[in-house]
DNA sequence: AGATTTTCCGTGCACGTGCACGTTTCCTTT
DNA sequence: AAAGGAAACGTGCACGTGCACGGAAAATCT
């Protein structure tokens, strides 16, 4: 492997001057340049990680997380992602600060700028979807803090990447899923949060471009919302269930599965509706267990919490950017026996 | 963070007093040890990874892995893995051999006293089960080059750790797919590649614990041996299924699965037949697509060939042994939309 | 031509660790 | 008591990088 050292060398400058020309910092004649430029490269020269970060900790470095939900059993597990890599990065005297806050759009900014009066250098953020956030995101960017979305993605903002899970395809994935594990004509009601969320909605398209173009023995009886809460979720899932008698599946696609598998246990329904959720959370584990909810769709919480800082860790130290801006986790269906 | 330094200075004693203390070198008397451990511990003291990594790539590290197959789709997997990882671990000073060989014990001895001769620091392998390679693994232990098992572990062996599947628990995640995915009686046909192999036998036999705990509508019509061969595959399948007009389940526990699928279509029962497989390749990806595979567990060959490395070399730079000595890694399932 | 700025480049230190080498202290032996 | 040796401890360098500082050469101005 080919030093800084060695590339000056066999250049006849000093280091500092390679350094210069590696990192353009100017102040450096193109003749020189030029010289160095092809001696790194026929050398494949590639910047040294443990160096890289020896240098870089010289200011300890301060990544800031916000994540929603101060008990979301979904952001808790990223949580666990987050504080495995934090243990990690304190190894590279890398400190962590982590805000939970709720899904609001004012907090949220309120918790961007507290980070930054704590001198953070880089922000993971489980985005709230607005133009206001867009917004702060870009100003961001341009004072230099670059961010990381997580979960959620933001179009057109200039964060430096996205970790978390193509919405459509898990979608896709719950549609096959269903259409795999049923047999006769099925009736299947569609559960979602709300048809403002992009995640949701993009889900749901996802699950019906499956059924239709390859399970057509499966048809939509209805759709409803839930709004993210068990109690609501309870009490629209009876409805849907007593006014669809029909109904024998059941795509949950998004949050509210506890309510909702209680809403089918409640009506005696739990042996002829087959029922396909998102994520794995304590609550609803027992239901996959016991054979009530026949599979689940996760997004690899912990992966995305411990991969989004380690990006922005990456960047931050050594100036790199993952191949793709857009870092998605497959999708990952858990049954009762591998959950 | 705390530094050696910092403690130095704390403890009235120099830097190299620390180190000996910290990597009990000895030389030293037990009071300045336990005063310096004691304020150690205080700080809560983790050596800091730069440092360390900086400090052990004074002599270039060399790492050797130890695969099968000139051509095995599942090992060409785990090498992208080692191909991601060692580009990684370029930037660390650190190089990798690799290996690929055949499925023969001898040829595998001769492997690892090849890598011996090119100085390597430590081996990840996929061993060969056999007493002779226990007794390899465990003289390279006192040589002081650790090893890493992929894949396979070696009972018994002083490999420092294990990345790879749950055997077991993957066929009954086999089984517990197939019990969702079936309904009426359900005449099962299960092929795998010998009864010699323990990985094949421990997923059979979690296959059949999951069915006969949780789905007793499926029997096993039939247990056949391809001997990981698509050719001897193709035969054994057709013969099977020409026996058993009654066959409506297929599990295939190991390789073989293209010359497999191939006799099930020759005999045209492409639509009278469940299909449960095992890994993901090229040649067989197809068939989950046009959806005559159900289903295929995979176990992460990608992961398992960066993880092992990831291992080995944290081991050698830093001494860190991972917190479980058999990191498992999760049974994956795929269908056609998640593939 | 001399003074001043600009361009260009070299040197030294810091980051945290491991390790070889030196130095001091203390104990044992003759 | 002197000599020898072992135990205990300190010092300096190396690893690869970034960056601040300063010096020399070249270009511009008075």
């Amino acid at each position: 492997m080919a030093t800084i050292k060695e590339i000056a060398e066999l250049s006849g400058v000093s280091r500092g001057t390679v350094d210069r020309v590696l990192n353009n910092r100017g102040s450096v004649s193109s003749k020189t340049a030029e010289k160095v430029l092809e001696i790194a490269r026929a050398l494949d020269y590639k910047p040294n990680r443990a160096g890289l970060t020896l240098a870089a900790q010289k200011k300890r470095l301060k990544l800031g997380v916000i994540l929603f939900g101060n008990s979301n059993p979904f952001f808790d597990e990223v949580m666990k992602g987050v504080r495995y890599q934090e243990e990690r990065l304190a190894g590279y005297n890398c400190s962590v600060l982590v805000r939970q806050i709720s899904y609001d759009a004012s907090q949220q900014i309120a918790a961007i700028e507290e980070l930054l009066s704590q001198e953070v250098h880089g922000i993971v953020l489980a985005p709230y979807n607005a133009p206001v956030i867009t917004e702060k995101i870009n100003s961001l960017y341009d004072m230099g803090i670059p961010v990381v979305t997580v979960n959620t993605d933001i179009d057109h903002s200039r964060r430096i990447a996205y970790v978390g899970s193509n919405y459509f395809l898990s979608g896709e994935t719950a549609g096959g899923l269903m259409g795999l594990m049923t047999r006769g004509e099925i009736q299947a009601g569609i559960v979602l949060g709300s048809q403002q969320v992009l995640c949701h909605t993009d889900r749901v398209a996802g699950f019906r471009n499956c059924i239709e173009k390859k399970y057509p023995h499966i048809h939509v009886a209805a759709t409803i919302q839930n709004q993210d809460d068990e109690v609501e979720s309870f009490h629209v899932t009876q409805t849907l269930l007593q006014n669809h008698p029909e109904i024998n599946a059941l795509y949950f696609a998004a949050g509210g599965v506890y309510g909702g598998c209680k809403a089918v246990i409640a009506l005696h329904r739990e042996h002829t509706i087959t029922i396909i959720t998102h994520d794995r959370v304590d609550t609803t584990r027992c239901f996959v267990l016991d054979g009530l909810i026949s599979a689940t769709i996760c997004q690899q919480p912990f992966l995305q919490g411990s991969q989004s800082l380690d990006i922005l860790f990456n960047y931050l130290t050594a100036g790199e950017l993952p191949e793709k801006e857009r870092n998605y986790v497959a999708a990952d269906i858990r049954i009762a026996e591998n959950i």
